[in-house]
DNA sequence: ATTAATACCTACCCTAAGGGGAGTGTCAAT
DNA sequence: ATTGACACTCCCCTTAGGGTAGGTATTAAT
């Protein structure tokens, strides 16, 4: 019989963390003295502190060894904990990845984010622009003819609007474009203006603020970083106009977001 | 301005994050009504916030974000995370090599852990033995031989010694061992009798109940166990005797330690 | 003007696996 | 009898927020 020290040099083990596994039921010392409370072990529990320990080493939590101890089919667990592993292993490597990106000095006054674009329901409406000047009369003229079929739809609060420039490559006339506007519920589609329920997405964002013209810096350095830290492109980009001539006189005011949907490659 | 609900949407962090980030300095709401303590938050603001949720995706602390807001050298903060992440990718990867071991049905009753052994003083004896049966002569001379030498010399509480196998392969005649005693200071060498100090040493263990005829089985168990989970042996295994024929006259509880020497390859 | 539904507030407790420390009791040796 | 080492229980602490309770504010509908 050992008393508690003893037993902690001997399994290489902290007094706390017997105790600890007592309190949790993991490992009961062989004999307790009920005036002093003294706990004492005996050596053949060094073997199930090795499982314990072994089990620990792996990552199991207290909990699952304990259902291990009781009989529990550890394969089950031994295939859950696996998954767990393999989502912390990729995420680390993500991490590492960003890090290093960060760390060779090309992000200059971006910050990508990953975020998870919730579903929502949108109108929009596609066509082909002269050039950008063209935009804004392409968004009110698609809010105007939508109001006209759909007199009682409503924008969502805070407001979601974006252009997704449809050409595969970048051209400065003759633009395909569409607008998109989430609202409040599906409306009736009409020719120009159609309805649909956006599925929920990921995608890497960054916010350009300042006036329109330096757009493309932003573009370009959300395209290297998608393709240097591992991601795929699976939709198109969207624009999205958050602060604008609209609402802000000062065009340093003006604020945007690109979100790029992606996934991990 | 935007009330929290709406900046929570807006930016896709909720709404404790936002409160959570202004208890810890990192963003502070544009406006807060001094009477309904209402948090208001305009659009500029989600430039800070991206940039909290960049720093908290590559895995920051709230500490580190703090400092890096305030002006601390980001590059210094960005290594140590690095080093840190490639800590938790190495031990990730441990950790599933051991389960798809497990997983591969390959241990059946050993739990291999691996522990830090930490420095101690000992005395030792190398010598010659002609089987295995003068093991315990050879134990009981060491023993003595110490004592005329060093009479004040003590071991350690609890007990530490051990056996370690010098030839490279297995011998079953003239074997050359090596036994181990740890005591509580260095005393003087004599010409059987050496003391040394041995440095701490990371080692996987694996106990063996029973008796000594059914070693074998855990020496190949750890040693098969070693290879396959990529780690290599640096020093004589150690044989460590818990329980013997000197404490339990069953053999069944004879309990004995197989320490092997390790680091990762 | 009243009422009901939201939205928002603060304050408190919770997480996993122990670590640290305070205050007190026990044991063996001097 | 005293001292020092060891053991005990009890309480607070760690991360980055999540959950809930109880109270107030705002807005829309009646």
């Amino acid at each position: 019989m050992y008393r508690i020290g003893e037993f902690s040099t001997l399994s290489k083990t902290t007094i706390k963390t017997l105790r600890y596994y007592e309190k949790e039921r993991l490992l009961i010392p062989s004999f307790v003295d009920e005036v002093t409370g003294y706990r004492f072990y005996e050596t053949k529990q060094l073997l199930v502190l090795s499982k314990i320990i072994s089990l620990r080493q792996i990552g199991m939590s207290i909990d699952d060894i304990r259902k291990i101890l009781n009989g529990y089919n550890i394969n089950v667990l031994l295939k859950q904990r696996k998954k767990e592993l393999e989502t912390e292993l990729s995420i680390s490597k993500d991490q590492l990845s960003r890090i290093n990106y960060l760390l060779e000095g090309k992000n200059m006054k971006y910050e990508p984010i990953i975020k998870q674009l919730p579903e929502c329901f949108i109108y929009y409406k596609k066509g082909i622009i002269k050039d950008f000047s063209e935009i804004t009369n392409f968004i009110l003229s698609s809010s105007d003819e939508c109001r006209k079929t759909n007199p009682n739809i409503k924008c969502i609060e805070p407001d979601y609007c974006y252009i997704s420039y449809l050409d595969g490559e970048y051209k400065d006339k003759d633009i395909e474009i569409m607008y998109a506007q989430a609202v409040n519920e599906l409306g009736i589609d009409s020719t120009t203006i159609k309805f649909m329920k956006t599925p929920s997405i990921n995608a890497v964002c960054v916010y350009h603020k300042g006036e329109y013209s330096k757009l493309g810096e932003a573009y370009s350095f959300i395209i290297n970083w998608i393709s240097e830290n591992g991601y795929e492109i699976i939709e198109p980009i969207r624009e999205r106009y958050i602060d604008g001539m609209w609402n802000k006189d000062n065009m340093e005011d003006w604020l945007t977001e690109i979100q790029v949907p992606v996934r991990k490659k």
